[in-house]
Formats: C-alpha cells, sequence, structure tokens
DNA sequence: GATTTCAGTGAACGTGCGTACACCGAAAAG
DNA sequence: CTTTTCGGTGTACGCACGTTCACTGAAATC
C-alpha cells in the first residue's frame, strides 16, 4: 500500500496523491484488465478512501485514459532515444533501446498492450490514435535516412506501421518471456532478423523503376 | 434473447443450450471484455437462469476458453482455404481470404484479438498456445514452396511468426475500419504491399551465401 | 410400468461494488 | 486575523453479482 506524505503545498500533495492512484492502478493492472479492476481496490492501494477517488478523475475510464498518456511519453522518450543513436548497426541499436525501454517500463507497456483492444472504449480510442501519431513520426523518421529520399509518403506511411507492428510484436514476446535470459536473447535474436528481412524488402522495393 | 427450442433427445437439447450460452457470450463480448462480463448478463441473454450456467461449465474463465477452441476452428478452416487457392497470386488470394474469413467471423476474430492479452491468464494461455501451433503449420507450408526448400526450420518458424504477426495486425485493421468500404479497400492494398516487401525480403534472404 | 438420471428452476444468502452526502481541518486568500 | 477553498474522511444506501441448495419434471434406463 503507497502512502502519500504530508509535506508540501496543497496543490503539490493533490498531485502526489493523483501519482498514487495511477501507480497503484499500473501495479494492480498487472494481474487484470481495466475492465476487472474496482474503483475501491485502486484507492485501497493507494491507502486513501474510495470517495477521494473523484478529487482526481470523474470514473476508472478517465483514469485510463491518463495512463495511456503516460505510457505514451516512456514510448516517446524511447524514440527520442532511438533518434539520437550513434550506432553503426541501427537494426541492432534500435532493438537494443526498445528491450531496454520495455525492461524499466514493464507494467507500461503490458498495460498498453492489453488495453489496446481492451473492454474500454475511450482508452481503446486513446491508445489508437497515439499510436496513428507514433507511426507518423517514425514515417517522417524514415524520410531522413540515406537512399529513402525518393519514396513517396504513402509507401513510408506503409512500411512505418509495418515496423511499428512488428515492434509491438517483440515487446509482447518480452513481457511473455519475462525474466529468462536465455528466451530474452532468442526474442532479441529473432526481432533482430524479423528488421532485418523488411529491410532487405525495402532496398529491393521497386527499385527496378 | 435467445430462445432453445424443446425438441431433441436430451442431450441434443444440452449441447444447443451449451450453444447458446456461446454465442450470448460472444454476442455480449462485442461491447466489452471476459473480465467485464458477468454469468447472470450471459444467462440473461440466453435465456435461462443463472444457476443453469454450472451445468455447462465451471466458471466464466472455462466459457472463455471454449470459445477460443471455437474461434481457432474458424482459424483453421481459412487456412484450409488458403492451402487449396489456384490463385496465380499467392498473395492477393490469401489476403482476399482473410478478409472473407474475417467478415464472416467479425465477432470471433474481435473475441480472439481482444482477449488475446486480456485480463484472464487461462484464456490468454490457450490463445498463446493455439498461435504457436498455427504458425508451425504456416511454416511447414511455407517449406514446401518453391525455392525455399534449402530454408532452414528456425528461419522458416521467423518468417512464419513475422507473418503471423502481420495477418493479426490486418484483422485489427479490418474490425477497425467495419463497414466503411473505402477505408476497407486500403486496408487490404497496404496488407498486400505489406506482405509483398516481406516476400521481396525472402526471396534476397541470405541468397548470397 | 417403475426407477433413476439430470438439465433447468427459483428462492435466498453474503459480498463488494459505485456513488451520494454531510463533514472536517489545514492551506490559501482576503 | 477572518474567511474561503478544497483534498480527504466516514457513513450509509441500493444494486448486481457469484454461489448454495432443495426442488421439478421429462427423458433415459431398467
Amino acid at each position: 500500500m503507497a502512502e502519500v506524505s504530508a509535506v508540501g503545498t496543497r496543490q503539490e500533495r493533490k498531485r502526489r496523491t493523483r501519482q498514487a492512484l495511477l501507480d497503484s492502478a499500473l501495479k494492480l493492472l498487472e494481474d487484470t484488465s481495466l475492465a476487472g479492476l474496482s474503483l475501491r481496490e485502486v484507492t485501497r492501494e493507494a491507502g486513501v478512501v474510495p470517495t477521494a477517488f473523484y478529487r482526481h478523475f470523474p470514473a476508472m475510464d478517465d483514469l485510463g485514459v491518463a495512463l495511456v498518456e503516460e505510457c505514451m511519453r516512456a514510448l516517446r522518450e524511447m524514440l527520442r532515444s532511438a533518434r539520437r543513436k550513434p550506432s553503426d548497426d541501427a537494426i541492432r541499436g534500435s532493438v537494443a533501446i526498445l528491450v531496454d525501454h520495455v525492461a524499466r517500463y514493464q507494467a507500461h507497456f503490458r498495460f498498453l498492450i492489453r488495453e489496446r483492444y481492451g473492454g474500454v472504449a475511450a482508452v481503446r480510442r486513446s491508445i489508437a490514435g497515439e499510436l496513428r501519431l507514433l507511426g507518423s513520426e517514425l514515417a517522417t523518421d524514415l524520410a531522413r535516412y540515406r537512399g529513402m529520399a525518393d519514396w513517396d509518403a504513402e509507401d513510408l506511411r506503409m512500411v512505418a506501421d509495418l515496423m511499428v507492428g512488428a515492434m509491438l510484436s517483440v515487446v509482447t514476446a518480452l513481457l511473455d518471456v519475462a525474466e529468462d535470459p536465455r528466451a530474452r536473447a532468442e526474442v532479441v535474436a529473432v526481432a533482430e532478423q524479423q528488421l532485418r528481412l523488411i529491410a532487405l524488402g525495402m532496398t529491393h522495393w521497386r527499385r527496378p523503376l
């Protein structure tokens, strides 16, 4: 059970309680989905009385949407890391960054994967919108690559979406293997090969034209 | 609300009631996830009294697992259709079959996608196991293709998993666009391109060796 | 025809839930 | 110093839930 200390200004204390609710929810969501999570469980875990919940969120759905925003902050931070990678092997470097971030924000990624097609419509919409944005960002990143200047926007988007999909598959696989280091290494190896195969397809894409 | 007719032998009537429970659950699951579905809702929809549920399933989790089996039957039927395709364009033909099946078994596919990482552990495990099997089947299918005889099992498996992942992405996209025929055509076009890009990567995979 | 089986019934229970409401006390505002 | 604001409290309510148990009546078995 989390305890919120009593020090600080009033709005600071409110912010901390809100964060405690988000953290508690995320912790409990390792075992169930948002649809199976009760308001009372969350407040119990956070160490406040049930009715205090309403001082921060109108309903559980809204807490879910707030959690999506928190998760997306982590995802964007990851993309930023990948952008300033001085690696000579872009694929290996990107996968390494992905693995690192999934390990650090395990609960966040699990929530994202689970609720992407989960039972709460508002959360689904929120995740879909954010992922679409992420696809756009990746597409513009790809456009800056050597030898891709002549790609049209549609094809860039198509490849970017394929890569986002593959990335999320890898995240899922990583969450499944959890702590087993041998299985983890296998997942990483397969992910690198899959991306390499996609890259191989890209270098030959409509080149004959 | 479904009504189970009173004709037929006893075990036949039992089978029909069981199916009514499965159908009712699947219908209700279009709006929520399994974790958010109550036993009483399902029996209400099926037109039986709550306690009758226990004559067929020990708990909701078990109904969920039974639903997974039903969904997988649909998926296997799809693979069988794809296997006896006389199409000269394998990719276009496969995608067409996929689109057709998703349209026919929309609720089943939605359930599968939603519960794959949903809140019920037993169902998750069941789906993961079935998909792994599906990957194996696809890998052996691929091995029979012209020019893939020299691929080793590991690489076949890697490609098969990439394709299963891409396929599930397409299913998801199809479920999202639902009825809009223009968006649907766009999804189909992108899916074909993505598979074509993967195929392109395959033809150049380790060929230099 | 008598007996057994069993899918479906109906009433009743304890529980945990979301939410309404009046209240408190310290921080913020005047 | 006085007043206002407001995050958190405690009680209390009605409701839907899962599960129990004894019961029914027609089909299956003998």
